[in-house]
DNA sequence: AATATTTTTTAGTCGAGGCTAAAAATTTAT
DNA sequence: ATAAATTTTTAGCCTCGACTAAAAAATATT
């Protein structure tokens, strides 16, 4: 069955929103990360169930059937793929694509996708850090921890961002933090949980605790 | 102003149309091009003129407006600059990018073409043989001839064709007629005009005039 | 347990971009 | 110059995916 861009798009949001929650997702939750109203949200809801995509009973909330969950990945694949593609290949920067692979994502071709994949040499994660799953839908484990939870004085490298907020990776670019970069948490200030840390053995920055938070790293 | 997808497309048929009469373009033709009704079309043509892209009056066709050809050229750049990057660098046959070049044409980012243009070298035809606008919707001048144009034992080069459907291009392919194939038509038959042509110096093989019309070439 | 607040759904509307059927204008044929 | 045929437009309707305002259900507070 085809699927539009309205519903790629909600059937993604609500994918994401399931990641972090083992509980059904609410029709605000979804009307916020869609940008839209909630009365627009229940319309749509009653079509993906029609559809079989979600099971949604009214005022019980939302979650993916297997088969809408199918169709998530694959949207997510062609967006992490498409990300990937843009920094790796036209040399944007990783706080430029997210709006153009928006887009790109809808493009309706397994056989493009497929390829694009074999081109960019099968990416285990997007220019985030966040994982891509492969054709079968299958998602590479990374266990990642948040800088934010370290301890002092153990070497980590930093692997991904837990929000790609333009705002955002503009910072941690300017703090000359990217993906692969050697961190060392020196001191953590009690006071406002801000830390100190070394990045690639310079002089320790001053990292505020909402930044930590949202920095993804593992261990070694 | 931004456009809609079926703006673009309207903008692009109406383009494609003009190239080959000085006329104005009637409401049928372009029902045709789009897979519309007439009646679907001459709302579309109101809406286009409102908005300064086409000149539009009832009962007398259609033509652009300087601003509607920069967009319908930019359209048609995007088209065939991924039709490009289908072939050259995702590996696609010919016959098989036209339809994902329709998806990929309405991708909304100066950024990403003038990159992607770079990234293949800036070529100045399509994978068909067509023209690609530069930046600044300038088309590089080519002046192709018709293969069933041409006089018996003159050397020439396939340098397009002039109907991109997939059938076609398959027939092509099937005779060993792709691009840079250096032709020679070896005998006009009277009757049909039906070419008896040498490819790459081979044994000469039967083409229709139709074929040979929509067959692209340059002398030498 | 009753009430207040919040969340969600329903009802009705809108614009975009299609459609069909009928009317009007234009073009072609007699 | 009429009449016939063709083309184009108008009128009215439809689906999709939004919206607002009002009603209903669920949840929180006293
Ligand atoms: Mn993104
Ligand atoms: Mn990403
Ligand atoms: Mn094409
Ligand atoms: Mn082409």
């Amino acid at each position: 069955m085809a699927t539009s861009f309205a519903e790629e798009n909600y059937l993604k949001i609500i994918y994401r929103l399931s990641e972090s929650t083992l509980e059904d997702i609410s029709t605000n939750a979804v009307a916020e990360l869609t940008q839209t109203k909630a009365a627009s949200v229940t319309d749509m809801l009653r079509k993906l169930a029609e559809k079989g995509w979600v099971n949604y009973q009214k005022y019980q909330g939302v979650r993916l059937t297997e088969e809408g969950e199918k169709i998530a990945l694959s949207v997510v694949r062609k967006h992490r793929l498409w990300e990937v593609f843009l920094v790796d290949k036209m040399g944007f920067n990783w706080d430029e694509v997210h709006e153009i692979a928006e887009q790109l994502e809808h493009i309706e071709s397994e056989a493009l996708i497929n390829k694009l994949d074999e081109f960019l040499d099968f990416p285990k994660t997007d220019p985030h850090g966040d994982p891509i799953p492969n054709k079968e839908g299958i998602l590479p484990e990374l266990s990642y921890v948040h800088l934010s939870d370290l301890k002092e004085n153990k070497a980590c490298v930093l692997m991904g961002v837990a929000k790609d907020s333009a705002v955002f990776l503009q910072l941690l670019t300017r703090l000359n933090l990217s993906l692969g970069a050697k961190l060392m948490v020196k001191e953590i200030n009690s006071f406002d949980r801000s830390i100190s840390v070394s990045i690639n053995d310079s002089e320790p920055v001053f990292i505020s605790h909402e930044v930590a938070k949202n920095i993804l790293i593992k261990l070694g």
